[in-house]
DNA sequence: CGATGTGAAGAACTTCACAGCG
DNA sequence: CGCTGTGAAGTTCTTCACATCG
């Protein structure tokens, strides 16, 4: 019995497979819908967006449910994957922001149906306050102690402005709230055992820039050295034309 | 004769570097407005929420950009990357669909203040036809073609419910828009050529509460009956409280 | 000396190919 | 025979450590 070293396998599963599961749930939903009963590793693949042999390491991350020579078991899959995700009973989640995004957020039809219940929204401006988006009623983020400690709060949404986003943070931490999802464009800061992630939508532009920008130049220099690579190398003049 | 192969090195710029790019923008940004005037690798690494070796590899990618001993010019390095993102003309973006989301998403200042101009926002709905969400006109999709040929449109974001937006996303194509954004909770499928990035809120959520679920099981099996209520599924599901 | 630039080692993830079970 | 499960190879990304230059 080595303590120190773990023989056996407690079923680390990795990031990038934990980042496909809900992809291979909409994927498994949708196939349910449509009255299958099994699925081949190629076929969910296809519905998510990935290769076949990926979705079988996947799906044997979280233990055997297939079946050779069939398939995996649509409903049981989906059970399976529910239960890894920590969604077999709702979740409670706050939003601190109620802005325009924020009004978005808190409308969302899909974290409903997800498993997520929003429990509240939360704001600065006294004059949201009362304010009805989604069925809830806007609060005073004072309010945070008391909504948290009433639900059990598992997730904090983050949609303030940026100046704010930090301080929000801290005091979800400080509420025991111990997963943050940030929608301000800013890097926030946690202690460790506190899970964060962002979503940037200007970011997520400038990434599609960056492609666009690239294929520009592929096809552009037609005039220019077009012919073959009598061009290859560095030439001297490198200023705007870069040659990658 | 090495048509097939590209001998030289035209310097193809790993994924990973381009995602972060935008994110040492925004610190770069920062450090411009508190004055200073350099930067050294770690400074900037802190800034962005990475390590240093990996912003000096990322920066070196680009080119040399820095002084051995004094670090990076703030100023000049900002016009590089921006210069790589393709951000040194404004760049066109079209907006289909015009919910909840779409409007947060059309109201967004962030864009603009990032090289981006929103051009046109477009929906199905006649009701909502003339109204004006952040300055624009909303019009009928069928204006798409004109919108496209007029300003040269960079990038298409759709935010339209899950079923209508394969349609719009085969038009945008269609008409030459080769980036794309998507909100929609679908798998959308294009060309190759074309360039698509998804985000999807729900999928964040996803993650986030495997996350804590996991905390949970680590932190419960002191003393206390280590199986789940009532929820042992497996038999002979050995070990599934992991001691990481 | 201080901070970049960079080969080399390491880790994470993906693809391949096929053994093996139903 | 079909499809899963999985070692092994391949690829991409990250960290390390240090030579190198201003």
């Amino acid at each position: 019995m080595s303590r120190t070293t773990d023989p056996p396998a407690p079923a680390r599963i990795p990031e990038a497979t934990v980042a496909r599961l809900p992809v291979y749930l909409r994927g498994l939903a949708a196939l349910s819908e449509a009255g299958l009963a099994t699925v081949s590793s190629d076929i969910l693949a296809a519905a998510a967006g990935v290769t076949g042999a990926q979705v079988r390491k996947d799906l044997n991350q979280l233990g055997s449910y297939g079946t050779r020579g069939v398939g995996y078991e649509v409903d049981h899959l989906i059970r399976e994957i529910n239960r890894e995700l920590g969604l077999t009973a709702p979740r409670s989640v706050v939003l601190v922001g109620v802005g325009n995004l924020g009004r978005a957020l808190a409308g969302y039809a899909g974290f409903a149906a997800k498993g997520f219940r929003m429990v509240a929204l939360l704001d600065r401006d006294p004059t949201t306050f009362g304010e009805l988006v989604g069925g809830l009623a806007i609060r005073p983020v004072a309010d945070l102690p008391a909504v948290v400690a009433e639900h059990r709060v598992s997730i904090g949404i983050i949609a303030t402005p940026a100046a704010a986003a930090q301080q929000v943070c801290d005091l979800l931490v400080r509420l025991g709230v111990s997963a943050i999802l940030n929608f301000a464009p800013v890097l926030l800061t946690v202690a460790e055992g506190v899970d964060l992630r962002k979503v940037d939508l200007s970011v997520e532009l400038q990434i599609l820039s960056f492609h666009e920008q690239r294929k520009q130049r592929d096809a552009g220099p037609p005039g220019l050295a077009a012919g073959q690579p009598g061009a290859v190398g560095q030439p001297g003049g490198s200023q705007l034309v870069a040659q990658r």
